[in-house]
DNA sequence: GCCAACGTTGGC
DNA sequence: GCCAACGTTGGC
């Protein structure tokens, strides 16, 4: 088993919209970056532990959990013209955008927020303290999710 | 294969 | 809204 943190945007996607979902349950879409592409499709699996974390946003944090239920797959939205995340170069027969799904465990009672977690020794090495970090879907390690849950 | 230009992310 | 950081694109 092993642990992740998956960023979005509150407006776009937040963990109240997972949790409306049906099964409270939802496909993660829309990734377009080569490294979150390669986790989605090879590392991520069913039963693995998620720390949703709101991005772009007046208190960016993690905002509470989810886990793994469904290893990686085609990312449909790549083949819809419709979609924002339409990728005209991509084929069915050589899928390049992969997702998995979700389902929703916690919300936090208030948001472990960035400014925080910067202060944490143990998780000086996580690339989502690091600046210039861009990395939408990134490995957490046992200890870093260990260091975070126990301030919930 | 290099690298400048460009677009996007995301904190502030 | 600004802008630094970074990934991608495309000309050469």
């Amino acid at each position: 088993m092993a642990y992740w943190l998956f960023k979005s945007e509150p407006e776009t996607f937040g963990i109240d919209h997972l949790i409306a979902m049906s099964d409270q349950t939802e496909h993660w879409d829309g990734v377009r970056n080569y490294q979150a592409r390669n986790m989605l499709r090879d590392n991520i699996k069913k039963g693995d532990k998620v720390f949703f974390y709101h991005s772009n946003c007046k208190c960016p944090g993690i905002v509470g959990s989810a886990r793994v239920v469904k290893n990686g797959y085609p990312d449909f939205t790549q083949f819809d013209p419709e979609s924002n995340y339409y990728d005209p170069k991509s084929n069915a027969d050589n899928p390049r955008w992969f997702m998995v799904d979700i389902k929703f465990t916690k919300k936090f009672k208030q948001v472990i927020s960035l400014e925080q977690l910067k202060t944490m020794p143990a998780l000086a090495d996580m690339a989502l303290v690091r600046k210039g970090n861009r990395l939408s879907v990134m490995p957490v390690k046992e200890d870093e999710w260990q260091a975070i849950i126990d301030l919930v």
